[in-house]
DNA sequence: TCCATGTGGTATCGAGTCGATACCACGAGC
DNA sequence: GCTCGTGGTATCGACTCGATACCACATGGA
């Protein structure tokens, strides 16, 4: 319809926002309980820690506190002290959290995407990122990306067997290696 | 980096829209005050009313009254009565409002964008509006777009003089071509 | 070994969002 | 005039969010 001046941009990123948001409440959480909940879900771990997830939201560590106690009172995320350092709790999806990540609302967005042409699709995803790696490192943030793409990540032998992680000396899963890290940082 | 599945064009979302709400928060307002900020300046005379902006949010008209007071109490939007209907009241910018409005923080996400060749531009915002359109008529949303590309558009001589609304049967400024409206159809 | 310093997490406060509910003021139609 | 519908407001409870203050534990000297 009208051309694509970057206001039009920033208008057209405002209201998906506000839609995803919409969903969010009408399929019973605050929106950003569904993030912690997909965070839990998709993070290695290395990184399923109130404190990763603190940086990963870019919030202070009393409001992901909270957060993580109603979604714990909620009997979707469970907590459980780390016994290497006990000051560090290890987080993880309780049944139930699992099953509602299941009918998560942003997958009715993503399913509007799924009718898009590859290649279109393909410009949208390098536009998305280009704002986003541009907004990560003017606030300097972690990229929060996966472990296949980081410059600690190691395959022992070329195309075979174990995956493992130079920077804390781990051998990894083969799951282990699509799931996003808070050390991640991405190959050269 | 990684392949642009849906999967992936929807976490770059929801990464973006925390950015943005970070960024909003630094900046003095919640993510919905500078929402209503935006949408009294960009809308027209026709539709900057709390009744509109709840149809536009997607929100109650209770928490939108909220927002309201919230943005008057800190002197930024003034409320009117309509004299042509005492029940509606007529939303503007306070001269304060309009000067805040100028250091909106999601300029700063705009600019990001130019930095992109505008091919990629152009297909970054068709990508958008085709993840936009098909949320809006999920919901049964109306598009709030611009009168320019309404159906009920009309100028009077081809290329030439007064711009008026047949739907409200109403001259329009030259300026307001450009604001949403809440009555707006797109053209065929 | 003891102690300072730093880090991971929690608790609490105040402003604000948000849906739900109940309510009031006004316009329109019969 | 009366009813009905619509535009807006007020209030409640759950929640977000930053700020501040605090506790538990790890780490690294002296």
């Amino acid at each position: 319809m009208t051309g694509g001046g970057p206001e039009h941009i920033a208008a057209l990123i405002e209201r998906i926002g506000r839609l995803l948001s919409t969903d969010a409440h009408a399929a019973g959480l605050a929106p950003v309980q569904w993030e912690a909940l997909r965070y839990v879900g998709r993070a290695n771990r290395f990184s399923r820690t109130p404190a990763a997830l603190t940086a990963y939201l870019g919030l202070t560590k009393g409001t992901v506190s909270q957060t993580l106690n109603a979604l714990e009172a909620k009997g979707l995320v469970v907590k459980r002290v780390d016994p290497g350092d006990r000051r560090s709790r290890s987080l993880s999806l309780s049944p139930a959290g699992r099953a509602l990540l299941g009918r998560d609302p942003l997958a009715q967005t993503v399913e509007a995407t799924r009718t898009l042409p590859g290649p279109q699709r393909a410009e949208l995803a390098r536009g998305l990122e280009s704002i986003l790696s541009s907004r990560l490192d003017a606030r300097q943030r972690k990229p929060f990306g996966q472990c296949r793409d980081c410059r600690y990540f190691a395959r022992r032998h070329p195309g075979g067997a174990p995956r493992y992680c130079r920077l804390l000396d781990e051998p990894l899963a083969a799951e282990e290696e699509d799931l996003i890290c808070h050390e991640q940082q991405p190959a050269a």
